[in-house]
DNA sequence: GCATTGACGAAGG
DNA sequence: CCCTTCGCCAATG
């Protein structure tokens, strides 16, 4: 697997084990969207507050930004704004592809939004509870 | 190396 | 309640 990696992050697919070490973010940010449920969703901000330390919502959308090349996939629909928004849609490829995605999971939308978000939200900082 | 840009979010006005 | 500002920090030009 793998090539060594040259810069920090962004190495594309390198599974878990061969990136660097201090530069693990991407993956645990992963690992979390891994262990979201399906049928629920979680948000950028409970992500990156989960993994506190140095990681900010936006670097969890770097991460998903990055997380369609790699293996096994990662169900990066179900993670949303604090709104329920479906604000990372354009990059599903096509306009409605993260709504299906949900859709299959069983999640409705409605308007970009999940319909009863605040009952399906899963918080990794309450459900991962040791 | 500085400036801009985000799949974000909280705070302030 | 809407809009702006600011913190966040890797990536890009």
């Amino acid at each position: 697997m793998a090539k060594k990696i040259k810069h920090n992050l962004f190495s594309d697919k390198l599974p878990d084990t061969t990136r660097p070490k201090g530069y693990s973010f991407f993956n645990d940010v992963w690992d979390v969207v891994r262990l979201i449920p399906k049928g629920r969703v979680s948000t950028y901000g409970a992500i990156a507050e989960y993994l506190s330390s140095r990681i900010s919502a936006r670097m969890v959308g770097w991460a998903m930004n990055a997380a369609h090349s790699v293996e096994p996939p990662i169900p990066a629909q179900r993670v949303v704004n604090r709104n329920g928004q479906l604000t990372g849609r354009i990059h599903f490829g096509t306009a409605t592809r993260m709504e299906e995605l949900l859709n299959a999971d069983g999640v409705l939308v409605e308007n970009d939004t999940i319909v009863d978000f605040k009952t399906l939200f899963w918080n990794p900082s309450t459900e991962l509870e040791e």
